[in-house]
DNA sequence: TTGAAAGCGCTAACAA
DNA sequence: TTGTTAGCGCTTTCAA
């Protein structure tokens, strides 16, 4: 049994025709029948598995995707990534996996990084504006639409997705709108969820309280505590994200009230902790597998027939939990 | 500007030096240090970045590694690979994430696929036995400890888990305690967690009822039901895991039964949604942060040290949560 | 200390 | 239809 990996000129040696033919094989050129037979044979006795360094110097693309998260550790991001890497390999691509930890300098070590593994294309969850770093001939699929250059992007409709929520909960008689939310420096589309909410409040003849909290949140308790005794009469809260609308029922949990009794909350993601697992409250749902499978296809696209920067934008829906009434 | 990518040749045109030289600068190998200036000098204006597909193919190394778990989107396997991603960033290697879907053919795919792709090495959460498919030079650390070669694992000491868990529940009054469990046809770490648990209650002189589902589980439900209307005394459970545990709450909560009040319950796994947010319930806690630096620890030895196939096994500890009582 | 050149395993252009 | 060969970008040996 030999201990050395068999190269294609082993196979091409044995099968007694060229290298030539056996990449023809392999690659699904058309050869003789019987040539390819001989060529098949050898490559099963030998064990054969082409190198794909090799094959990726030569053509110069990777067959392989970076995707780049802020931390794979949150259900939302670890679905979209389930669904990403998903499609991916349907597609016969590899995922390689970057956790940029929420730091805009880890997002362009990444970037760079990735430049040098001939990634054939990135997608991309990031805060910082990374427009610069990011070749223009390197496909990316943005996740958010926060890119001043025209950069392909998937996301879900956040400023529906606030007006949703608004709208779920006064029809389920609320009469004080609250939401509350972290502010980070950077664009992104969380402010939209916000502006759908308020705005439509204000549509209705009702003023949204809103507790913006500039990012990273400190003492949130504490600003809840202010928010909550000086406007006790908040009876509708929507939230940011989900987490967020965790750490508000807590709090207030604490404070002696329950939802949907004492108060309603709707939070934004739909976050699932596995698959097959209840969503955890009342949300306004992302579409997260269609998203994780758009990205996908439209970085595909832009790397295999060269097209041009897309941007999708998908729908959200809302998930009736345990934390509102019923209509 | 160019819009080629810089190659080493132009690097060294530039510098008017040999290939040779920019490699060496590269690669840290001394050259006089004017000759170093001014290659460093045309780096930068090239922008130069070195093809690791071309490094990769000449030196027969990727730094890369491989990753197979069930699936990604699950709290304990996402912290995980959270730790796993940090610890070979750091130590500049890669990551491919490869989610198994726990089907032991796409676990084999994987395996193929990984191995052409040239990856260093192989990290697995698997359940099949691939023995067989790891070929022995390629380095490979488990987690868990049911190969029959000699291959590298790193493991919580699942059995002492379930010892613990015992003791918690018999020191906090329980008289009749159960395990809650799935079984798995193939040999896993999880079958101790239960002989811990059943062997120290014997050894207090108790019998713990014992619940162990053939996997995949059907009919939890009318399982979990036929269990508690035939024992009602149970008042002590301990569960494969952490999701496991939800289940039985959850039921349990349906027939108007609360923990830790009427009953109490520990799962096993010490699972949280993300980084700082809350274990779910009481639970023996696998060392996950260590048990991803172990494996990516025990890997990169092999691949760099040669080391030979170490075992590892890391401790666990209870986490008090709201589902046990005071001691 | 450094340049020249071989060669890693593959694809594709060219010739036969 | 198929064999031969150049060369992808790099590392490393051998000479100078």
């Amino acid at each position: 049994m030999s201990a050395a990996k068999a190269t294609m000129k082993d196979v091409a040696a044995l099968a007694g025709v060229g290298v030539g033919t056996v990449s023809r094989v392999i690659n699904g050129v058309r050869v003789k029948d019987s040539t390819k037979e001989k060529v098949l044979q050898a490559i099963a006795e030998l064990q054969y598995e082409p190198d794909e360094y090799a094959r990726g110097l030569k053509m110069n693309r990777s067959n392989t995707v970076a995707l780049i998260l802020p931390t794979i550790w949150h259900p939302f991001f670890s679905e979209f990534a389930y669904y990403v890497e998903e499609t991916l390999t349907k597609a016969n691509y590899k995922l390689l996996l970057c956790n940029a930890d929420g730091s805009p300098e880890k997002e362009k070590e990444y970037i760079q990084m990735v430049k040098q593994s001939k990634v054939d294309g990135i997608i991309g969850i990031t805060y910082s504006d990374l427009d610069k770093y990011i070749s223009s001939n390197l496909p990316f699929v943005s996740i958010d639409r926060h890119f001043s250059e025209p950069i392909s992007y998937v996301t879900a409709d956040n400023y529906l997705g606030g007006q949703m929520a608004a709208q779920e909960l006064l029809q389920r008689g609320c009469q004080h709108p609250a939401y509350i939310g972290g502010d980070s420096p950077y664009p992104n589309e969380t402010k939209n969820r916000k502006a759908g909410f308020v705005e439509y409040c204000q549509s209705q003849g009702f003023t949204a309280s809103v507790l913006n909290m500039p990012e990273p949140i400190e003492q949130l308790e504490e600003q809840l505590h202010e928010l909550f005794s000086q406007q006790p009469e908040i009876d509708g809260i929507f939230t940011v994200n989900d987490f967020m609308a965790l750490d508000v029922i807590k709090y207030l949990s604490q404070m002696g009230k329950q939802a949907p009794e004492d108060y309603q909350i709707i939070g934004f993601d739909g976050i699932r902790i596995s698959a097959e697992r209840d969503y955890l409250l009342s949300t306004i749902c992302q579409p997260v597998a269609d998203m994780g499978k758009t990205a996908v296809e439209l970085l595909l696209g832009m790397i295999l027939e060269k097209k041009a920067a897309e941007r999708v934008v998908l729908p959200v829906k809302f998930v009736p939990g345990k934390t509102t009434k019923a209509r």
